[in-house]
DNA sequence: TTTGCAATGTGTAATATTTACGCATTAAAT
DNA sequence: ATTTAATGCGTAAATATTACACATTGCAAA
């Protein structure tokens, strides 16, 4: 591969959702120092890296799916770039930095990209380095701007989810009415009324409703729908909207 | 000022509304052979520059429009990084960066922004470059990948404003309802009924109307409204929606 | 095997919002 | 004085949203 760009990078914020709790996938982030032992760093970070010469800013976010998850056609979308002069200040972000190379002391710009990604169906590994979910009223302490960087991203797949079709991504291909409901309460934080949410959803033409049910739940089983973004294409114009 | 890093630059899509049309403003770019006086290149392109190393990406469009127009407070946001590869191929494009530094043969990730004003109050000038006002419908040849980016832009500001109240600063600060109605239609490219249209307005608190009166127009003269910012930060949580 | 439990699944009336549309008013120009 | 080309106002019809109650299903516990 060709040479590493030191002054853009792209950093994914990356959702997931257990049925319950809307998750954010976080990097740990962890320095000691060689000789004392004593811990320099100790927190967590986005998965990001710098690109490379060679590579677009759209491929260097996949490819970092791609070594995480192993999957190629993970849903992704760049929200904004980052590019204050200090937005890496912390002499801790800096340490790290040096720490990865000499040629990152320089000032970098990165790109965020958010993904949604079926949490329940994937499983994770980043080399030698620890990766967890977290939910997102329940973060660790995060290093460099990433506490912004990941709110910003919310913010964007928030305001996404009110226009466009985006949230079945974080849910397995079938899927129950309450578990999509779920998935819109927790991520738009609001409540809908049960019988209006299915009517709603029902008369989207992409939902489509399967003959099989739900199994192993210790009450009536739901029916299972798929989403298909084929049907979607085709009847767009109507206009797509979860707004309370 | 500090030095300029030679992979990362900012463009402009500036929009501009004359009461009529949607434009937006363009710098030409010429260059012919020195000696054989050949035109090498003629054609037009976004306002947009490299950074520099202690400027926020933000700080640089802000500078450029500060250039353009002498004027500090311009409603600027950021909307779209464009990191392609080979964004920049055209032998063209090569050859004008190549005119313009020896350094800029790099590859260049470009950070995006539009940009609104009230194009009938501000004079422009831009060193000894010539720039101008297009109608959309009615635009040169760009250059680089400057349509993708003026389109991206336009893109956004439609999304944006279907949910929030920017709009406003595409006019004067006294403005009739007509004046806000023409707008919104050629920017969302939809035709609004004039008596619902002038209800939905009267209904946001943040457009404050005005004892005074339009002159100078040979049939009954409008009433002047205004639009408050500050008012619409206080009563926001009414959901702003100029959807058909 | 019966009963309780915890969900799913359906319908309808009340309310709010959006759309469609008609006519009087005003200032300038003829 | 009359015409012109807009502004300004109100109301009815259509549509969309919200609120709400009860029957159904399959499993688990009694």
């Amino acid at each position: 591969m060709s040479k590493i760009i030191p002054n853009i990078s792209v950093d994914c914020v990356i959702f997931g959702f257990d049925f319950n709790k809307l998750n954010v996938l976080l990097v740990e982030r962890k320095l000691e120092d060689e000789k004392s032992k004593e811990t320099l760093i100790d927190d967590w970070t986005l998965i990001g890296y710098h690109i490379y010469e060679e590579e677009d800013t759209d491929s260097a976010a996949k490819r970092i799916l791609k070594k995480l998850t192993g999957l190629d056609h993970i849903y992704l979308e760049q929200f904004e770039a980052f590019g204050e002069v200090y937005r890496i200040n912390d002499p801790k972000d800096k340490l790290w930095l040096k720490y990865q190379s000499e040629r990152f002391s320089e000032r970098i710009v990165t790109i965020g990209y958010f993904s949604l990604i079926n949490s329940t169906s994937v499983s994770l590994s980043l080399h030698e380095r620890n990766v967890k979910w977290f939910p997102l009223n329940d973060l660790p302490e995060l290093g460099f701007d990433h506490n912004k960087i990941l709110n910003k991203g919310l913010e964007r797949l928030r305001d996404k989810m009110r226009s466009e079709p985006i949230g079945f991504e974080l849910l397995p291909g079938k899927f129950t009415i309450s578990q999509l409901q779920r998935l819109y309460e927790e991520i738009l934080g609001t409540k809908f009324d049960r019988r209006n949410f299915r009517k709603k959803v029902l008369q989207m033409k992409y939902v489509i409703p399967l003959d099989e049910k739900q199994k192993g739940v210790k009450h009536k089983p739901a029916q299972l729908f798929i989403f298909s973004r084929e049907v979607y294409e085709k009847t767009k114009t109507e206009r797509f909207d979860f707004s309370i």
